[in-house]
DNA sequence: TATTGTTATACTCTATAACTATA
DNA sequence: TATAGTTATAGAGTATAACAATA
């Protein structure tokens, strides 16, 4: 087995690439040939996006065994460090549409996560709360999403991945 | 009707806003007050995603008059940037799967902007080019693209919009 | 009248599987 | 047998509209 370095073994790979592709030039085109990005290059929409669907591949993927997506783990924090507020805020907060964030809750209050008790003054809304259930698998699903950050900073680099952070965190 | 630009608005709201929480704060609990994010402060995903999400509305909106969606923007710039390529290659670029891809290649072909035509070698895959009406569309839809970026330029500073490209750029 | 939560519908995007025609 | 393209289906997310209960 090659037991050098992951990147060494790349680069031998894409020089063979490079051969293979030289030789066969006259016949066939080169398939692997890096595509042109055109104008594409000065969007930073389609950069932004590429990061973003990586991250939360990786998140989707390293939280399976509790089967928790992205927007069900959001909420989930946002009731557990604002415990008792309505809906709607919660909503607002996260720019999660009412209808939706309905359902959503629907899931959470089936697993038995998350209960809705009635509003002291409103009748209409609901507050929110974890339930016991519910602070236990999030201490579990906290344990995953830790491994999911640490893939982030060994992929960005722990100081890029602060910089891109800070950066970022100034437009809420 | 008030005639201002949006963000100027916008701030009188959140003024308002204030000055109406202050008052009633004694009474009703703020609603209008922000959310404690919690752990959710540490998660780059989170923030990753609110700018995307922010910058994607943006396209959309801009790009209205043209009715595209960023995914049929960045083939169009792609098929533009590498004419004669096959469905294969374009969609493994752009990592959108063959069986979304041939979809909404109909779309655009059915628009008129594309055409596919067999390639040389190969009777399975067709060769993908812009039609002189898509040339023609792609140049309207690349005046719409500068007036967003130059939107998030203004949003951003376009010095940390730079910035922000250069640390994306790094992930292709 | 306006707001909270709910259901329903439609559309985009993602992920599969199955199929055809070519290789 | 593998690959290129196609169709179909199911699920998540987004965007609406309409509704009941409450304010």
């Amino acid at each position: 087995m090659d037991t050098r370095p992951k990147r060494q073994r790349a680069a031998d790979h894409r020089v063979a690439d490079r051969r293979v592709a030289e030789r066969e030039s006259a016949l066939a085109p080169d398939q692997t040939e890096r595509l042109k990005l055109g104008a594409l290059d000065g969007h930073l929409g389609y950069f932004l996006r590429r990061l973003q669907v990586s991250v939360f591949k990786d998140f989707i993927r390293t939280l399976a065994p509790m089967d928790v997506r992205p927007a069900q783990y959001s909420v989930l924090l946002l009731i557990e460090a604002n415990p008792g507020r309505s809906q709607a805020v919660i909503g607002q907060a996260l720019d999660i549409e009412r209808a939706r964030l309905a359902r959503l809750l629907h899931g959470l209050e089936g697993r038995g996560w998350i209960e809705r008790r009635a509003a002291d003054g409103d009748g209409r809304s609901h507050s929110l709360h974890l339930t016991r259930a519910g602070e236990k698998a999030l201490m579990r699903i906290k344990a995953l999403t830790a491994r999911h950050e640490a893939w982030l900073a060994e992929v960005l680099g722990s100081k890029r991945r602060l910089l891109l952070m800070d950066l970022l965190k100034e437009f809420g």
